[in-house]
DNA sequence: AGCACGCCGACT
DNA sequence: GTCGGCGTGCTC
């Protein structure tokens, strides 16, 4: 018997707590524990046993109940928990509140392992005869009326059941219980003819199947990647082992789990926010128990227990939302290596566009580069033509050439998509008397106009005002709104194809759930329209007529000082430009800038995205950048400008005296005040890993016992990828 | 994080 | 005289 066990709590403390074992019942390492904690009660996980406590014995304090048997974490995970914890500098409570559904950080046992029916009472089947209810209520009465159905499946028929489920349950005339996951069904698609490449980089991964391999499979929008996963998930699930797929947004998930589901004829578990609780943490059991073996999910699903792991497939790869932009800031794809290490499997990271860590990485030799460069059943790759702005008179931001590529894409009855990463009506408003723009006090930057929410907003806090209606600095009334947003493209392109029906597709108008999709369903493949919107616009399902992609005002990523913007621009038009490749007949893409001359564009529209990649790859070398040189960023923030200063004055002074490492700072941050804090950040950069993560924790440590850091909100973020 | 303790300003 | 501000320290 361990003399004490050591717990992680769910606190952003960077410390474990010491307990005597529980009377009853052995806590392994791994398993679950309820343990008194200052006042009251928390839920831990016991990470390891001690012989000695690390405090004095006779503050510890005993194990209140065992939660778990046997570990709810196998051992490879809380290895890779903890090798994570300490890459990305977090609290191991915080790094274990990541890792598990909240349902499981509960002090209750594991919930039942099956799915959840709903199914008519005798008052039920009464209420369907009588007729007695209306609307939600007698939908689901009648779903009902043919035996019980699962949640899953009342999800599909009837979207916001569940209210109607709870009021009817509340009534006694449903009944809710749960059955064992149904066996799988024949798979109802047969797989598709793959070509050359497809099949040289399934047979690349199988044949490293059962030990660790990371591929970069490098292929344009449409020319199959999702087909090589299938084909591979396919051998995996053949040989008995599961498929993890990690997906960047679960906007993407719907059609890749409908085809996952037909093709491969197995239960495919969805991993998502939308997600109930009970349904996340069901879903994650059955991956633990392995009964489930397709899992797909976003960033946090990279933390599925996978006892019979086959294969790690990451899609667009280079997406920022594998990054986890606050508390424990991890990276869902550089976790997705670290785990196929330690469970000896193959990774597969998917991406159109690569990011230039991947490629430095493939370069390097490190990952197997796979290319996918054929478009099976799709035309040519869309040409690409720069509209130079300069010197055009311009009709709301557009440019005579652009409204006539757009005329005549709907003339011949096909739809267009104007892509403008910038939402509202205009991004000033300005006086045109004495030049006075409305402004956000708090964060010191332009409010939106947003015409028809008769609002200014800003867009970094959420500031909103009502719109002047004389310049409150000269009381003239020649308030004039400059540039253009998605809205105000939509009304221009409304007023001047009255005609055809305009979409706008950004956050405002798809707010709702689904509400995404549905615009793009509404969409009759056979008639013309035009597409507005913002970088959503970059995603989503195909669109078989669309011929003409239209790219507005990406001129501010030319220049701007985040060193990732290049990168992150040329990705951007790769991936919307993709969008008219999908066409059954050939697309065009249009690029409207003021800088036509620019390298980047150049390269880009010249040679493509690999050869653009390379160039800015060569770049960052040549400057010593990521992925050249490795990066951690102290970020604080402060109500008082004069506290965050203080703060990262003393937090320079913390640092080690060390030639390899290079500071920038303090300095403010690329927004020096956002809703109404003042921000500064220090860089921190070395030539190697081992340097930087060398003095990383005694740093960490040195900041935390710092008196002025209790007067800033900060935080250290390693391998940052936004600079703001 | 959450909570207690402790030392200085405007109130029944 | 007390109620309550948030600065400081602690939680095994």
């Amino acid at each position: 018997m361990p003399a004490v066990l050591r717990v992680a709590l769910p606190l952003p403390l960077q410390t474990l707590f010491d307990y005597l074992p529980a009377g009853a019942g052995l806590a392994c390492v791994g398993s679950r524990v309820l343990v008194p904690f200052g006042r009251g009660k928390l839920v831990g996980i016991v990470v390891t046993s001690a012989d000695e406590a690390s405090v004095d014995s006779r503050r510890l304090k005993q194990v209140l109940r065992v939660l778990d048997n046997d570990a709810l974490l196998d051992p490879e995970l809380m290895q890779t928990l903890a090798w994570a914890a300490d890459y990305w500098l977090g609290a191991p409570g915080e790094v274990y509140a990541n890792a598990l559904p909240l349902a499981l950080r509960e002090a209750k046992p594991v919930p039942v392992l099956g799915d959840e029916y709903w199914s008519l009472g005798t008052a039920g089947r009464s209420a369907l005869d009588a007729g007695s209810r209306r609307g939600g209520s007698q939908l689901l009465l009648a779903a009902l009326a043919n035996g019980a159905l699962s949640a899953r499946q009342l999800g599909e028929q009837l979207p916001g059941w569940r209210a109607a489920a709870r009021r009817l349950a509340t009534a006694g005339l449903l009944e809710r219980s749960e059955r064992p996951p149904l066996e799988s069904r024949p798979a109802s698609v047969t797989a598709a003819q793959l070509n050359d490449e497809q099949q040289q980089a399934v047979a690349a991964v199988a044949e490293s199947l059962g030990r660790y391999q990371p591929f970069l499979l490098d292929g344009v929008t449409g020319s199959g990647k999702t087909e090589v996963y299938l084909a591979l998930i396919e051998q995996v699930l053949a040989q008995g082992r599961q498929a993890l797929l990690l997906v960047p947004e679960i906007g993407l998930a719907p059609q890749t789990v409908k085809r996952l589901r037909a093709r491969l004829g197995v239960r495919v578990e969805v991993l998502h926010s939308n997600l109930s609780e009970g349904d996340r943490a069901r879903a994650w059991l059955r991956a633990r128990a392995g009964s489930a073996r397709v899992i797909l999910g976003t960033r946090s699903a990279v933390f599925t227990p996978l006892p019979q792991a086959g294969l790690i497939i990451v899609d667009e790869e280079h997406d920022s939302a594998y990054k986890q932009q606050e508390g424990f800031r991890y990276h869902a794809r550089d976790l997705a290596l670290v785990r196929a290490r330690a469970l000896g499997v193959p990774v597969l990271l998917g991406s159109g566009t690569p990011s230039l860590e991947s490629l430095a990485n493939a370069e390097s030799g490190r990952y197997r580069s796979l290319h996918l460069r054929a478009r099976p059943g799709a035309m040519r790759p869309p040409q690409v033509h720069i509209i130079d702005m300069r010197a055009q008179r311009l009709e709301h931001g557009l440019s005579p050439a652009l409204l006539g590529a757009v005329a005549e894409t709907v003339a011949r009855g096909e739809q267009a998509l104007v892509f403008r990463n910038r939402r509202g009506y205009a991004p000033v408003l300005l006086c045109h008397a004495c030049g006075w723009h409305a402004e956000c006090r708090r964060c010191e930057r332009p409010l939106t106009l947003h015409a028809g929410r008769r609002q200014l907003i800003c867009h970094h806090c959420d500031h909103h005002q009502s719109i002047p209606a004389a310049c409150p600095d000269c009381g003239s009334n020649e308030l004039t709104a400059q540039g253009q947003g998605t809205e105000r493209l939509e009304e221009a392109l409304l007023a001047r194809f009255p005609q055809v029906p305009v979409l706008r597709v950004d956050r405002e108008t798809t707010r709702r759930r689904d509400a995404f999709e549905e615009m793009l369903e509404s969409l009759k493949d056979d008639q013309p329209a035009i597409l507005v919107g913002t970088q959503m616009l970059a995603k989503g399902h195909d669109l078989p007529n669309l011929t003409l992609v239209a790219i507005v005002g990406v001129d501010e990523g030319l220049h701007s000082v985040d060193f990732r913007a290049s990168e992150r621009l040329a990705q951007l038009v790769v991936q919307v430009a993709g969008r008219a490749g999908r066409a059954r007949k050939p697309g065009g893409v249009l690029l409207q800038t003021h800088q036509p001359e620019h390298p980047l564009l150049r390269s880009l529209l010249a040679h493509g995205y690999a050869r653009a990649a390379r160039e800015l790859l060569a770049e960052r070398r040549q400057i010593q950048l990521p992925p050249y040189s490795h990066q951690v960023l102290l970020r604080a923030d402060a109500t008082r400008r004069e506290a965050v200063d203080a703060f990262l004055a003393e937090a320079a002074a913390a640092l080690p005296a060390d030639d390899s490492l290079q500071i920038a700072g303090p300095m403010p941050a690329p927004m020096p005040l956002r809703g109404g804090r003042h921000r500064g950040q220090l860089l921190i950069e070395a030539g190697s890993r081992r340097t930087l993560h060398g003095m990383l924790r005694a740093w960490q440590h040195a900041l935390l016992v710092l008196p002025t850091a209790r007067r800033v909100r900060w935080s250290l973020d390693v391998d940052p990828i936004d600079l703001y």
